[in-house]
DNA sequence: TGTTCATCACACATGATAATCCATTTAAAG
DNA sequence: CTTTAAATGGATTATCATGTGTGATGAACA
């Protein structure tokens, strides 16, 4: 469905509005660890994140990635599947056939595009901070999910 | 969504029912020219299918590929994906962590199952001939989807 | 019986995604 | 001012999906 680099944009984004939420900076190496993704290549999808302006980062000793509450409410997944795997797979045909549109329709067209508006429409109203309510106490470490 | 290989094997089923309703053996080279798919890669494809059952072939002079009216109502486009692409689609979890299932859900598990079971649905309830019939003779030959 | 047209099987090549490595920059702490 | 901890950027490697080539096999036809 989405590309790993997007699977890990995503969690890594929960991870860090919750050590931001605790009131810290959050590490690559804590991210990778929390998310169970590789660490170096959480750091290319991050920065990814940061020059798109979807997360915040700071240099240096005691710096890190950070994820404000209030960007955190408006942050949905839609925008970071958008950031990292752009908007083809809700525009793309299902059977791959490049000329195909809504006045040119290939057979599955109309069902497709159902499906995928529910797509989209589910990652358009899930806010990062709904995931991180989703994930509650319980999963403390995220780590749990692995 | 679906890999190459699925998004060809779904357009070659569709052109060989087509062309064994002309009363006609499908060739590799017909099909790959109606669907606008490559050749070679088609060819291998269309042996999945016919390894699995899906199609039926006739080698030598002569020969093709055909899928009988009969089969052509029953084979669905979940047939042909489960057999191509397998049923990661349905089950993997959405944020690719691999201990999310219902017992222990990641925090889209839910709304991720509801869209994935709308695919299934739709995909099972689609035969091959449905796809015929959608085409209906305006689109002579595929290959004017393109 | 040999030529031709077709699938079949397997090896090979290419390209994109995934993942890693290393040097550089930045900033805090000692 | 040196050390240390952290992101950043570029280059490189690995893995896998995609695509191609080549020979073998089978069946019709002359």
């Amino acid at each position: 469905m989405f590309s790993k680099a997007c699977e890990y944009a995503i969690r890594a984004c929960v991870q860090v509005a919750r050590v931001t939420d605790a009131g810290h900076h959050a590490t690559v190496k804590g991210i990778a660890e929390a998310t169970g993704a590789p660490e170096a290549f959480t750091a290319k999808v991050l920065q990814q994140l940061v020059r798109a302006g979807l997360v915040d980062s700071i240099r240096g000793r005691g710096g890190g990635f950070s994820l404000s509450p209030a960007r955190a409410r408006e942050l949905t997944l839609l925008d970071i599947v958008n950031c990292i795997d752009g908007d083809g797979v809700f525009t793309r045909c299902g059977l791959g056939l490049p000329h195909c549109n809504a006045s040119r329709p290939c057979p599955l067209h109309e069902k497709f595009a159902e499906v995928r508006g529910r797509l989209r429409m589910m990652l358009e109203t899930t806010s990062v901070r709904n995931m991180v309510d989703q994930l509650g106490e319980a999963n403390a470490g995220f780590t749990g999910l692995r």
